[in-house]
DNA sequence: AAACACCTCAACCGCTGTACC
DNA sequence: AGGTACAGCGGTTGAGGTGTT
């Protein structure tokens, strides 16, 4: 009944990947391409689940990632995103064509909820620290504002899809609602809080299950990528890796 | 120079929705 | 139809790096 599990954990390794598994796992992907998560360490030869190697991909390894860190105005995004779609992570990343959810995730954990409260705003609901002080001396049944949460945000507030926008999934905040946020993030950028939610944003770049289809590879981004695997991983070891780079630049002539 | 505190982020865990048998 | 695996997601952890005393 039903489907054979996913991997025996045991005898699979965990922790830190090492360059050769890295190698590995990058050399398959290029030339395979992502059929199935479960058969890729088998295939690969690699004693990890298939899990730990799809996060290893897209978390590190895949071609398109955007290196470096978030520039002021990604931040002010991600503060906007967030106070549009909450914790949903994979949602806000889908605006930031090269970041993943972990990152943005990890970038708004560690830099942009201090960022906040040096601003004397909320992280999580962005109001004025003061006003939610005052909230929690007893009004807070008084307004839709509430503890953000993953879920708590789109149980607590009245929120309705946006008609036409270009973006599925973006609620609609009925309210008064991140009106400080809206208003610090023009102020401070000088642009309308609205452009943030134009149909310019590229949706779904960021999953491409064949390699030959990613339009990355294309032109000069692999070169790109290459230079910036460069800076991070030990080219002297993936000397194997040359046949595939030419591999993929004989697919882009056919 | 050593000890401690703090920060960052890669990786894991557990849950959920969906697909498969 | 129901049980199970898979893929994906968000929350959390902890090792390693950096700053401070």
């Amino acid at each position: 009944m039903g489907r054979q599990p996913c991997c025996d954990k045991v005898g699979m390794k965990r922790g830190p990947w090492t360059i050769e598994e890295d190698h590995k796992l990058m050399n398959f992907i290029l030339n395979n391409g992502i059929h199935c998560w479960r058969t890729v360490p088998k295939l690969a030869g690699l004693l990890r689940c298939g899990k730990s190697c799809r996060l290893r991909w897209i978390n590190y390894l895949r071609p398109d990632l955007k290196r470096g860190g978030f520039t002021e105005m990604e931040e002010d995004q991600i503060i906007e995103l967030h106070s549009l779609l909450g914790n949903r992570w994979s949602k806000i990343a889908t605006h930031f064509p090269g970041r993943t959810d972990n990152e943005i995730k990890n970038h708004w954990n560690t830099r942009i909820k201090k960022r906040l409260k040096l601003l004397g705003l909320d992280p999580m609901t962005k109001k004025p620290i003061e006003q939610m002080e005052h909230f929690d001396n007893g009004e807070k049944n008084k307004t839709h504002l509430h503890p953000n949460t993953s879920k708590g945000s789109e149980e607590n507030i009245e929120i309705k899809s946006l008609d036409n926008n270009g973006i599925e999934d973006i609620p609609k905040i009925e309210g008064k609602i991140e009106e400080n946020m809206v208003t610090w993030i023009s102020q401070e950028n000088n642009t309308s809080a609205s452009s943030y939610c134009s149909s310019s944003f590229s949706l779904d770049e960021s999953s491409y299950p064949f390699v030959g289809q990613c339009p990355y590879f294309q032109g000069d981004s692999l070169q790109q990528w290459v230079d910036n695997m460069d800076c991070i991983l030990s080219w002297d070891t993936f000397n194997p890796l040359e046949d595939d780079f030419l591999f993929l630049e004989n697919k882009q002539q056919v």
